[in-house]
DNA sequence: TCACATCAATCAAACGTTTGACCAGCTAAA
DNA sequence: TTTAGCTGGTCAAACGTTTGATTGATGTGA
């Protein structure tokens, strides 16, 4: 593996025959073109060698490469941006695929500059991955084998596959509402992402679906939320409309603020207040007490459905006319969702002695 | 860019000159080997006609590519793995390098086939991260050039770049030491990682140093402490041993359960009792209340110094002769620590009510 | 006028692989 | 005896690029 490995033309020397036999026995391809005795032989002088085909060549010479690329807008923005892309590599290598990955900033240049390094690099295929659901800003050319994963092009009409927030908010929402909560509160995301407009419109539907009181006064709106604002919100939720039995937030990191709240509020979860969320990320929804009940963010199926979707384009076999897919969050249920309390008791009451009291007890 | 874009052929077809002259005058090697009018005329014919050069050709032919292979042990397993991978990433592409991505598990068998894989793309060196620290099973062959961030090889003598976990972990408790914490105790995790391995003996050096009363009897091991043991460990605490006035944990997601404990009993963070930890996961410790004073685990520094490093190495203009390198984490204080209270006050005694009337007073 | 430099550009080989065309020797059927 | 087919291979071209060697002008100094 060092520097310099064995071509071809060494095992060919090593076994006293052509290169050509070598490649035709070591690709298979050669089959009853050679005695077992000199296939055999060959096989032994390349392991021998340790011969590994050089890909260049290869794919100089075949004229075709088995790489896809990766183009990732801003990973790090976000946590669990790995399960996409470890999805996406999985996936790759289960089809004999390799993945070149760039990782860039979210304009046009970039984009532009990615996908021209991996022309060069001879992809078959690009699949653009973001981390978080929003629009991308796409250069004048574009490959013609292009997926989007978790993300959608300013221009083009090409496979794009992102999460079903209606249905997959829906869920949580439907949770609450076949539990019985009539006086529900929405912590939302203010700024017009996808995900902001999609889930506000879902809750406006459940709210109406289940007939809850008040929806339209319930909906807390927050400019970039996810900067802590869970706990401002629902201490002005709880203070102001101590009615409400359940809130549902725009995501785990906003039901992280609400359960801190919630907490010095001495309201429990979910007795007095249920609570469901949106991500699943599971540094929270695992870690928060009780657990919480929240919609898992497709990461791993939007990987997995894009990079197979992709290589069936590549391989010109794809059958699906459908561009746009929708992939719908599956409810990770754990204890943050009861049936509402009696309408006459005040969320005020849940008693904080009793686990207290449990322990002392030992 | 689609399917078949233009060739150096093509390009000089369109100028009227040889292949050789294009590809010198786009390479910037043919200065003063041709007339600046011809020049021109190339440069427009290539720009006209969107010419890239093919890397496959390129490198074959110059016998050597500009690829580092990244091979990364099981990045879902944590959120913020993207940090080091896009360090990575950013680090290669500002030295004209790209990346080519494998993940796998960590077993000999699957780290063997990705080297072997990387080996016929032709990468010039590999990195190999993982997303805790931790040891990797090496197969038999190995590239000579290859570096390790976030983790060891089991074999070899390798460049390695790893978190300090001493000394990083040392800044934490010493922000408990000179705010005159002497009651601390430690929740740590019990099976055998590097991180917690050093850890624990940093905890035992800063007790020592800061003379902490009852030391060893206060650090708490519990195996496989993330799966959210950290609010049992801090209920036992605070109820056994009430005169405890700092908690250190073993990472972020320990200090979230101490937070809930804590919360629930009343005790305020940080003036009845203080908290400290590892990792700085904005996610937990910036969504905390109050935030979390922690140490940040330098997975960009590692990612990016670690390509450095390997870009140096294949470049052959490595100079440094230091092969583990260890890199401080960086302290990020925010609220969770201030001095101790009065050793005759019991921590049972922070109001809840402050900030309830504060709200209510509007 | 000759030797020699410089300019502007081309030639041709090579990188490692793949694969259709080819070939020599043998057997079996026509 | 010819023909055809099989067995067990080899030959050579090609993929797109790079680059040292070469070349044919033109200019220049002795």
């Amino acid at each position: 593996m060092n520097l310099k490995t064995a071509k071809l033309a060494d095992v060919a020397k090593a076994a006293g025959v052509s290169t050509s036999l070598v490649s035709l026995v070591l690709s298979g391809k050669g089959s009853n073109r050679c005695s077992e005795e000199t296939e055999a032989r060959i096989k032994a002088a390349a392991l021998e060698l340790g011969y590994r085909a050089n890909r260049l060549a290869r794919s100089l010479k075949e004229q075709q490469t088995r790489t896809i690329g990766l183009l990732s807008i801003e990973v790090a923005t976000s946590p669990y941006a790995g399960e996409l892309l470890m999805a996406a590599q999985r996936s790759a290598r289960s089809h004999d695929y390799d993945l070149f990955f760039v990782e860039v900033e979210n304009n046009a240049k970039s984009i532009g500059e990615a996908l021209e390094l991996m022309a060069e690099h001879q992809v078959v295929g690009v699949l653009i991955a973001a981390f978080f659901h929003h629009e991308i800003e796409l250069p004048e050319r574009l490959p013609s084998n292009l997926v989007f994963a978790n993300c959608f092009g300013s221009r083009g009409d090409y496979p794009t596959y992102v999460p079903a927030e209606t249905a997959s908010f829906m869920q949580s929402l439907k949770m609450l509402g076949i539990s019985g909560h009539q006086n529900v509160a929405v912590i939302m995301e203010e700024l017009p992402w996808p995900a902001a407009v999609a889930r506000t419109e879902t809750f406006k539907q459940a709210a109406q679906q289940f007939e809850w009181v008040d929806s339209a006064r319930r909906m807390h709106f927050y400019a970039d939320v996810n900067s802590n604002q869970g706990y401002e919100a629902a201490m002005k939720i709880m203070l102001e409309d101590p009615s409400v039995t359940a809130i549902a937030c725009y995501n785990d990191r906003v039901a992280m603020g609400v359960y801190q709240a919630l907490n010095e509020l001495r309201i429990s979860i979910p007795s007095q207040v249920s609570v469901v969320a949106f991500d699943d990320l599971e540094l929270i929804s695992g870690g928060l007490r009780p657990g919480l009940t929240t919609v898992r963010l497709p990461h791993y199926q939007m990987g997995r459905e894009a990079v197979e979707r992709l290589i069936r384009i590549c391989e010109e076999r794809d059958e699906e006319t459908q561009k746009l897919v929708e992939i719908r969050g599956e409810l990770v249920v754990r204890d943050s969702v009861s049936v509402p309390r009696p309408a006459t008791e005040s969320p005020f009451e849940a008693s904080f002695s009793a686990p207290l009291q449990e322990k002392e007890e030992k």
